[in-house]
DNA sequence: ATCGTCATTTGT
DNA sequence: CAAATGACGATC
């Protein structure tokens, strides 16, 4: 139903107060007029609650009509409050039956929500069962006055098409660029040859995006790979083409060159995770570097990630998409099985000549003879190859963090055990007590390794973690550096010495490490995390990939359980195949993601409400709930549900999930809830 | 937070 | 039986 637009009450009230103010005079004095054309402003409102995530119309007053164009900032009164809103569009009529209020003010005329950002939002929220006032706190930066005010710059033309450089090494690597030339949507999932070379191959893709004529975003872990791309977008870009958004530039520098994209001033943008909203104007690329590191997954509400976001926009926006790494998530597998990308490797001989030697040392081979490495557990493979690289160049030497792990992992084969009903994680609730589910909470009894048949349970604590100086010990007379914690190194200078790094610290050497050892794989494979095997992996190869080709004596040892198919791919390297196989198997375990996931952390009533109120999909599965650790001291227990479904109802389960959020809200119900769909860190 | 609606209580 | 009060829910 829909109804021509009546005048609001609010102008009555103040004209009722005007009215008693001056005199008891009984005429009544026209109302200002509302716009003349499209008098309705549909509005999305800054408030959180899920009931209340769609728009509301407000009517435009007529000395707002110029300025109240769609996209803009905006205030309305919204239940009795001024709160902030965007205007979503201009409409001549009004789905609402009652009266509306007018816009009361135009916060600025700069529309910072485009079209596409608007429904991209939607989209993210809907797919992660969020509000759009969640993802719009994400996609637009707070606005800055002189930043908004400052003169733009000149748009700049485009380079010409750049020559495809190394992705002529890359099986599809010459298509996807003709694809991207010819304005069309290619989306690939990109197993990187080892080497320093994938910045400029990321930026030779970008380039013959813009050659093209369309924008990119690219989107990379963290401040070192940025500027790694920075640099070489800069090469094959030129000066004045793209800009670098971080979230912690500062609110105005951030805003500036937010809005230089926003305004078409620049067409391309790199950044960490707050990057991947970025408002570039007729977009043919988006690129997700390395999707497996957690920091693309956004902390803050509806907890998106930015391979998703950026899978979305290629949808929405009828671009291309690169989802790149040296090693391959099953989610991007995922995306090629399903047909939707298509996968870029290199041939396993341009693989070779690009890769390291790679050697398994086991956990109980000898130990080298000198003392020095024994005292640092140097199994005697990883010993030697340290030595001889040493004489060649620096030697990186990765360890993992330190830290507790409050899991359980076979006693025989050290593998991280799971629920023999669910395949959740096991652990020991307090620390005492039968060990349990951590997903469905029933108890382990009876468990049977599926590896090696073992049925003995230990705790997977990461004690002994190898210091820097214990390793130096080991080779008298070398320099040791340090990169990890808070002194994390971006680059080693090329000369010999020890480089100990824990993971995602590796320095840069610019001519690459003569070798690599990477020790307590054991630790790594035992971590109780749902894709230890895919983060091992990834690590390892990340470290690796940082060190000389074989032809140029590179080497690797990996000191790790050679039968264990991450140790097999990491020396293969064949992080692909890998990942394929890893699919299948979570495939068959119901796992993401094949499974689609949603973990609920609440209070127990809290979490009793919205199940009762949920209209789950048939095929959801319901596991717990288990008690967890309570996010903040003296709140009420807090205990966690895990829900499932195959991935092709994750639609349905988002959709269900925030309806059901939708009714606590508006019954103010009490106790939080979080609601998070497939979480990054499972355990 | 504020306003309108509707049910319930209270005063005559 | 009308006016006053209060609980509730929507929020344009």
């Amino acid at each position: 139903m829909t109804t021509r637009v009546p005048d609001g009450p609010s102008e009555q009230l103040t004209l009722l107060e005007g009215a008693r103010r001056r005199a008891p005079r009984r005429s009544v004095a026209e109302p200002p007029p509302l716009a003349d054309v499209r008098p309705v402003a549909r509005v999305a409102v800054d408030v959180p609650l899920p009931h209340l995530d769609r728009p509301f119309d407000y009517s435009v007053p007529a000395d707002l009509d110029a300025a109240a164009q769609p996209g803009v900032r905006v205030r309305v009164r919204f239940a009795g409050r001024l709160v902030d809103g965007f205007l979503l569009e201009r409409s001549e009529q009004t789905e609402h039956a009652g009266r509306l209020t007018r816009l009361a003010k135009v916060v600025s005329t700069e529309p910072v929500l485009t079209p596409a950002i608007a429904a991209l939002s939607r989209a993210v929220a809907d797919r992660y069962a969020g509000s759009i006032a969640d993802v719009l706190r994400l996609a637009v930066p707070p606005r800055h006055a002189r930043a908004e005010a400052a003169a733009p710059a000149e748009p700049t033309q485009p380079p010409p098409r750049p020559v495809p450089g190394g992705w002529a090494d890359y099986d599809g690597g010459g298509a996807f660029l003709d694809a991207l030339y010819a304005r069309a949507t290619p989306r690939a999932v990109w197993s990187a040859l080892p080497g320093p070379r994938w910045p400029a191959e990321v930026a030779t893709a970008v380039a013959t995006t813009l050659a093209a004529g369309r924008g990119a975003v690219v989107v990379v872990p963290d401040l070192r790979d940025l500027a790694r791309v920075d640099t070489a977008l800069l090469a094959a870009l030129g000066p004045d083409q793209h800009v670098v958004l971080t979230a912690d530039l500062g609110p105005e520098k951030r805003y500036r060159r937010w809005l230089a994209a926003r305004r078409g001033v620049r067409r391309v943008v790199v950044g960490t995770r707050a990057a991947m909203f970025a408002p570039v104007a007729d977009p043919g690329l988006f690129v997700v570097w390395d999707d497996g590191d957690d920091l693309h997954a956004e902390p803050r509400a509806p907890y998106p990630h930015v391979r998703e976001v950026l899978a979305l926009r290629a949808a929405h926006e009828s671009a291309g998409l690169l989802v790149g790494g040296h090693s391959r998530t099953a989610e991007g597998a995922a995306l090629v099985a399903s047909g939707w990308a298509r996968s870029l490797t290199a041939s396993r001989q341009r693989v070779r000549a690009s890769a390291p030697q790679v050697q398994v040392a086991g956990d109980d081979d000898e130990l080298a003879g000198d003392a020095g490495a024994r005292a640092a557990r140097l199994p005697s493979l990883a010993w030697r190859t340290a030595r001889e690289g040493l004489r060649r160049g620096p030697v990186l030497v990765q360890v993992p963090r330190r830290g507790y792990l409050p899991g359980l992992a076979c006693g025989e084969c050290r593998r991280p055990a799971r629920c023999t009903t669910c395949h959740g994680p096991l652990g020991t609730a307090a620390g005492r007590g039968t060990p349990a589910c951590a997903w469905c909470g029933r108890p382990a009894k009876s468990w049977t390794c599926p590896r090696c048949e073992g049925h003995r349970l230990r705790a997977t604590a990461v004690g002994a973690v190898r210091t820097a100086e214990e390793l130096g010990r080991a080779f008298p007379g070398t320099v040791v550096r340090h990169s990890g914690g808070d002194t994390v190194l971006a680059t080693v200078p090329d000369e010999p010495a020890l480089v100990v790094a824990t993971p995602g610290a590796e320095p840069v050497a610019a001519g690459g490490y003569a070798a690599a050892l990477l020790l307590d794989g054991w630790a790594m494979l035992s971590r109780p995390d749902l894709r230890v095997d895919e983060e091992a992996l990834r690590r390892w190869l990340a470290a690796a990939a940082l060190v000389r080709p074989s032809g140029d004596g590179g080497a690797v040892v990996v000191v790790a359980d050679a039968e264990i198919p991450a140790v097999q791919a990491l020396v293969r390297w064949d992080p692909a195949t890998f990942a394929e196989r890893e699919l299948a198997e979570r495939a068959a375990l119901h796992l993401p993601p094949a499974a689609a996931v949603a973990s609920l952390t609440g209070s127990a009533a809290a979490l009793g409400q919205f199940l009762a109120a949920a209209q789950l999909p048939g095929s959801a599965e319901v596991l717990g709930p288990v008690a967890v650790a309570s996010r903040a001291p003296g709140d009420d227990a807090t205990e966690r549900l895990i829900v499932r479904v195959p991935r092709t109802q994750g639609r349905e389960l988002a959709a269900a999930l925030h309806a059901a959020a939708g009714v606590r809200s508006a019954h103010k119900d009490a106790g939080s809830l979080r609601v998070q769909i497939d979480p990054s860190e499972l355990a």
